[in-house]
DNA sequence: GAATAGTCGTTAGTATACGAACGAGTTTGG
DNA sequence: CCAAACTCGTTCGTATACTAACGACTATTC
């Protein structure tokens, strides 16, 4: 059973077993939780999650932006990145104002606490990715980012 | 800005900005994004989820668990499996009885429904895995889950 | 220029995910 | 043998994640 081509007695010829531990969603969900958790170890501050820092630094990057806008950018469909905004808004790390150009839409800024806050946590992304990637040599971690990216 | 090692105007030399693209965990997060909606759109019943599905295959190959050994063997913490298992025993999926040598534990089994819902959905379990992988040929699949399970 | 189609942000509902604390029960060490 | 340490399952609170529907607004098309 410790090999995924192993032939169970009951099996048809050429026909593998189903194991949880073999397929690519479990394995990927398993790796997000553990990616996750490194980051509540690394970023430096235990009030920031991974799409909260998402959402800081993409605003940061771009300056102003509308609400899904800023979901499409860090991959949050609208109710999600709304509940974020609303944190951050909350927080008072992000401004939102009314986009005079089109009533639906809401602008979003970093406010300069959330300017501090992102240039703070900065290195500490830096860390958690590679403390992620700590068990790769640099030619694996190069061409793992090059795999994920073709499955996403 | 499309070379990860562009250098911006206001770096230092040999720094590369912080791009969240290019960060492991957020491209990890929309990697299991995209694997959780090929799922919902391959496994053949729009009412069981990844980790639902992780749990009755989990129970079909061990027979029988308690609960929380359940959830280690799924990578769900106590309060996860919790729910997942009082939803599954609301659909009847499994059965849930005490455990006469050890007073604290709550053993777990497929009831037949949950039986005959394992073998319904299987196949669509490796249909679910060949189309979140299908953007890779055959070796990058293997060298790209050998790689993954190296970072979980 | 008016009907249609699309987009914006919100809300409600369901399902992970995890920390923290709890009472009940079991194991371990002195 | 008994107190400390641990484990079991539960509950509460917070934070994604997504579907569906909604009213408001904008863009398209005839």
């Amino acid at each position: 059973m410790d090999d995924a081509a192993h032939k169970v007695p009951g099996d048809a010829e050429g026909a593998a077993a189903y194991r949880l531990e073999d397929q690519i969603g479990h394995v990927l969900r398993r790796a997000h939780q553990r990616a996750s958790a490194i980051f509540q170890e690394h970023i430096g501050d235990p009030n920031v999650t991974p799409t909260q820092f998402a959402a800081l630094v993409k605003l940061h990057d771009e300056g102003q932006l509308s609400q899904n806008h800023l979901g499409r950018l860090t991959a949050m469909d609208r109710a999600t990145i709304q509940g974020v905004t609303r944190r951050l808004v909350g927080r008072a790390l992000i401004a939102a104002e009314p986009d005079p150009g089109d009533k639906r839409r809401t602008l979003l800024r970093l406010t300069p606490a959330g300017e501090a806050l992102v240039r703070r946590l900065v290195p500490g992304g830096w860390a958690v990715s590679d403390a992620t990637l700590a068990p790769l040599t640099a030619a694996e971690r190069k061409a793992f980012l090059a795999l994920l990216r073709k499955i996403t």
